[in-house]
DNA sequence: ATGGCCGCTGGAAGCGGA
């Protein structure tokens, strides 16, 4: 069973490019962020032709994340992460498929640092830890995957030396996502692709994409319980550079 | 050091992104 994670960036915009996707990868479960678009504006009718069942929390203008599966009904067990009811953001859905609980998430940006969006990151980072602290209680098969805004290691940025001060890079962001790891989940693309250098985002500017000036950001986390199965995972490097791309690439794992 | 490029909103230019 394939199970991909993409920033979209922009559902709509992007509405070609991830039907291409979606197509040619033809992942089993896939999850999205960044729909930008207003929850009765998600393009649910072209998706579900593909034979896909879907869910999502959509926003106005930012955030927005959905879950897709081709593999059996999406059974969805929460939408927003617990521990601040007064979070307005679309960041966080999940939902059991085929016997496995997926989280779907995109963890805030952060930057500027310091600032109140720092602080508001590094809080939600608290809130996921917590959550995902039960999940791992549970004993369940989970998947946690998204954007995480975060590179774990200077392995994960193409120059570590320019973004020591920035929000994706900052020592409170790395620290929370080894607190995370440190519960028991498995990082499958480090995992699989040791000590190389493995990028899921080139930003729009200076021909990023065509220097591999890239960032490891998109993350797919897999469960104690499912460690064993996890036998392949990749990025879709490729897409990155078909036209009108999202600056992410698609990131995914193999589970036997 | 800076700004470069995008998508969205609203119907211009500003915001947020990373």
């Amino acid at each position: 069973m394939r199970i991909a994670t993409y920033n979209v960036n922009g559902v709509n915009g992007r509405l070609p490019v991830l039907l291409r996707w979606l197509k040619e990868a033809a992942p089993d479960i896939a999850c999205l962020q960044e729909l930008k678009a207003p929850q009765e504006k998600f393009p649910e009718g072209p998706i579900r032709d593909l034979g896909y069942d879907v869910i999502w929390h959509g926003q106005k203008s930012w955030n927005g994340v959905a879950i897709l599966s081709r593999v059996g009904n999406i059974h969805q067990t929460r939408r927003g992460l617990p521990g601040d009811p007064d979070d307005s953001h679309s960041r966080y859905i999940e939902a059991a498929v085929n016997g496995i609980l997926i989280g779907c998430l995109y963890l805030p940006n952060g930057n500027p640092r310091p600032g109140p969006k720092f602080d508001y990151k590094l809080r939600w980072f608290d809130r996921l830890i917590d959550h995902a602290a039960e999940l791992v209680a549970s004993r369940q098969p989970v998947v946690l995957a998204g954007d995480f805004n975060v590179m774990p290691t200077e392995l994960d940025v193409y120059k570590p030396e320019r973004w020591l001060d920035d929000a994706l890079f900052a020592p409170e962001a790395r620290a929370a996502y080894a607190t995370l790891l440190e519960q028991g989940w498995t990082d499958a693309l480090r995992s699989r692709h040791p000590g190389e250098k493995i990028y899921t985002f080139w930003d729009y500017f200076r021909n990023a994409f065509g220097r591999n000036a890239g960032l490891r950001i998109d993350h797919l986390l897999v469960s104690p319980s499912l460690r064993k199965r996890l036998i392949d995972a990749q990025v879709d490097v490729e897409v990155r550079g078909w036209e009108k791309s999202s600056d992410h690439a698609p990131v995914w794992i193999e589970l036997s």
